[in-house]
DNA sequence: GTGGTCTAGACCACC
DNA sequence: GTGGTCTAGACCACG
């Protein structure tokens, strides 16, 4: 359901976040029903306890999940919801880098094609 | 002539390598013309000087500067050069970030036609 | 007859004993009548048996109610004198949360004013 | 500076947030002042530094400090804005307390007279 | 020295 | 079984 990169130097509850918004954004995971438990999941990811639970509480916090005492923890019923606010302001980010790389003496012009070209393979109009 | 956030995420020394890439490529530092000193400069940023000195030891790995013993440290001849190959790097990076948000949900469209209208303020074709 | 909020972080089995509580405070349910049984109710409110369960031993426990082998569970005659002396310790605990209000910087005027005002809605002298 | 009292059912990491946030206040620390370090604080309090570690991460996200790595932690200069606005939160859930006593049979006039006597004991107009 | 992350394992309340 | 909290100790990057 779910894999991550040990490897990786971004952390691994920061993933593990990602994932799940993922399959939240795309619909693969529905409102109310139940995520892995933390035991469960982090004894097939292979990783601490203490590291999912940080996840989870994270994505609480995100408005993406709760948790009920005693039962499991669920996806919120307007989980997609909080996720479009947190795109727009991934969006932003992308503004934000796209200015530095201009400061840094790349053309506009590049910067565009360059992007266009990444995401359609440069065969779109 | 530089300026630094220390409340940033961003490592210190990695904020410095980069103003100083981005005076080198806009030309307003010009070849073989001399960098503060670590001393002084430390100094101004209010900063450790060890920070700095590995900023600038980045830098000369990276060919932008070079340091002549007793004398200082100079802008390489071919800083600008140099600077090229990794502003491809940095497109790269965008482009990598490009996919992330992809991955996470957002149309292409919508993530180039939001590029677009930062970078040309929508007058662009 | 009840109702509970599962995604509250207040456990279930004290909300069911504040409901019930409330209900012989009111004085909607009267001595020695009877309360749903254990199974019945279990299966309305979805919850575990053993919860419910939990929550009829402590309202035993407190005076509320009384039960009778093979016959069921009746409100006790003077549940309503067992709430009186809950009630005090309710207000014990409000008083403890205004002091803790106090501590943290907030105006002695400015919580009774708000709970003035909360209450009556600001037309009481 | 401060105190914590292991025997409470209140998780340490909240009551240490409590305390610090009491501290700034009432303007006892400023802002920009640094904070103990995480190692320091936690050997004087005889907890573990991951128990610290998250009542700061907590602070952060309230906006009551910010980290620099390898520096340390300092209190925002808006921490006395945030606090405000999380003052407010609670009287709000002052305010819920009360009506829930009023529904439990309460009567709006003793709440309000009980909790005068406690702020002011009883000799205030 | 600092903060940030992670592991390993424990105890508790609740269901 | 579940989540919530805590301890003990480790490693890393940064300054």
């Amino acid at each position: 359901m779910i894999t991550i990169d040990k490897m990786s130097r971004i952390p691994i509850y920061e993933q593990i976040i990602s994932r799940f918004s993922n399959l939240i954004a795309l619909g693969l995971i529905s409102p109310d029903s139940p995520l892995p438990s933390v035991r469960t999941l982090s004894m097939q990811l292979a990783i601490n306890p203490n590291t999912l639970q940080r996840a989870y509480l994270e994505m609480e916090r995100m408005g993406l999940c709760y948790s009920v005492a005693g039962s499991g923890r669920y996806v919120s019923k307007d989980a997609r919801t909080s996720l479009v606010a947190m795109q727009q302001a991934e969006l932003d980010k992308l503004k934000e880098y796209c200015w530095e790389l201009c400061d840094s003496g790349i053309e506009k012009e590049t910067i565009l094609n360059y992007i266009k070209e990444s995401l359609f393979g440069g065969q779109q109009k």
